[in-house]
DNA sequence: TCCATTATCTGACTTTAGTCAGATAAAATG
DNA sequence: CATTTTATCTGACTAAAGTCAGATAATGGA
């Protein structure tokens, strides 16, 4: 890595984390320590919340959230409940007075982000806004990562049950998973096929199938990205990872389909190299079919 | 404030936020709580310090202070010493067990910024690097702070200075300030003039100075930004915020003079609106006058 | 039904960070 | 030279954050 690069995120980590932490020392006005603090931040974005789930976002020991509970639930701040269908498991959320607590730190957040913005001219906080969100872009898409799962995984019929429901809404017909052959998870396991997932910091954020068409033909389906995580790039990786994969497993080409509706699919497919051929399956949704060279 | 703009801001420090906590956290790799670990850091950065200069870098009360250095001393990473000169204050700095250390710090820090980078193509990789640059040039803008202070305190003198030496590094045949007319601090204390002091997060990073040349002009002299603060745009804020002290004064115009060498200073002042005029002045330094309207 | 597992809670800790009131000694001031 | 100020240190605190070993109760199979 060039020295000049590094010296540059260097210098950025630095600055903003000394600056985002005197930020977040603003939220201790409301007289809150900062663990309280961020859990009503978390829950007045989340709605609500398992204690799983939060314990999961938060980073910490069941028994520091149990303490963290207590306390705003003595403020008043935060409601739990037995989760329905698990009698252990618990479910936590704000109540009125907790919502209320949780604009105010919005408005906090406002203060604090308009502090920032309003020193500079309005060009210059334009850029500064752009580059931000360059940053946030580029931030999230370094940290995509991609593995082979199990396509039965509850994490990956999440995604595959998404892309599913993004079709019905997007084909002029809507969507029937169960038209489409091959469907079932054991296509996507191998030796049949692969099952790919993307996920940002654990969180599912994409997933993409390879399964073996004929001897020597491979066919890639099901690419998704949530929309959530839409102009990171992440399809992009996942098609180059599904590539060599194919050609790892030793296919001559690789073959899929597509819907007239998915317009940027098809720009992504021509721009990476796919070319069309005649009709290979009975896919009744598809209307275009590629194909390319490993 | 544009509810788009401060929810990207918002964003932005939500997500570095984050990232750049879970960076810090890999500093406790070397087994050593964060306070020392800073310490350590800020130690090597700077090769030694006072520990009255230390303090207020890390904004920590001087009894922490004292135990953190005794627990770095037990570990023989520092080593302090009565400081030459007051018998009551004394200077730090690391020994060589303490520099290896600081370079382990420097290597995972390193680490840290190619793992951003790593995942990345080159052409994003630029895009980041340039991104965060963008970012980081902007946020220091908008903590630059201009306010009328006393000419005679120490960072004041500290700034005029600094201009001079680098006036006799750049003019051809150097510079004494003693040459020029009127340098003295009573030419920059109200009635007579003001000085502007430039400070981001505190430490002074530009002055400048405005005074009465005649009963209705005035003239803008000792415009300078420290070298580590240049690109941030302070020369501008200090020459808006001079002429705005002009046109309050009641000044109807204002002048100023300058040497051929600073070339990006008369194209400053041109942008800005100065016109050249006829030599005003016996500044034996001077070559170019300019004035402008009010 | 019994037993291992899971989700949460409680009590008893430790470490880190940070504050505050003197104590001590050198320096500056009159 | 006496007095005040300054720089640092020490001891005695507190609050927050976090850890760990059971306790308790619901769940999910065998």
């Amino acid at each position: 890595m060039e020295r000049e690069a590094l010296d540059q995120v260097r210098r950025f980590n630095r600055l903003v984390s000394r600056r985002i932490g005197a930020l977040e020392d603003s939220y201790l006005a409301r007289g809150r320590p900062l663990g309280q603090a961020r859990l009503v931040w978390e829950l007045g974005a989340a709605g609500g919340l398992d204690l799983q789930h939060l314990r999961a976002i938060l980073g910490v020991d069941s028994g520091y959230l149990s303490r963290l509970l207590r306390a705003l639930e003595e403020q008043g701040l935060v409601e739990t409940s037995v989760k329905s269908g698990d009698g252990r498991a618990r479910v936590v959320s704000l109540t009125g007075a907790g919502i209320a607590e949780y604009r105010a730190y919005e408005a906090l957040s406002d203060e604090q982000a308009g502090g920032v913005l309003a020193p500079l001219d309005a060009q210059r906080r334009t850029r500064l806004v752009q580059a931000m969100g360059e940053v946030e872009r580029l931030l999230r898409a370094a940290s995509i990562d991609l593995s082979l799962e199990d396509a039965q995984s509850g994490d990956a019929r999440h995604c595959l049950q998404s892309y599913y429901a993004e079709l019905a809404e997007r084909f002029e017909n809507g969507f029937d998973p169960h038209a489409v052959a091959n469907f079932e998870p054991s296509e996507m396991t191998p030796p049949k096929g692969w099952f790919l997932m993307a996920r940002e910091e654990g969180l599912p954020v994409g997933c993409g199938v390879l399964k073996r068409l004929e001897e020597d033909v491979g066919e890639i389906k099901r690419v998704w990205t949530a929309p959530a995580a839409r102009g990171l790039g992440v399809a992009t990786a996942i098609m180059d990872r599904l590539e060599a994969l194919a050609a790892e497993a030793g296919f001559a080409a690789v073959r899929l389909d597509t819907n007239g509706a998915l317009v940027e699919a098809q720009a992504m497919y021509t721009r990476r190299g796919y070319h069309p051929i005649p009709r290979y399956n009975d896919n009744p949704y598809a209307q275009h079919w590629f194909e390319k060279a490993m």
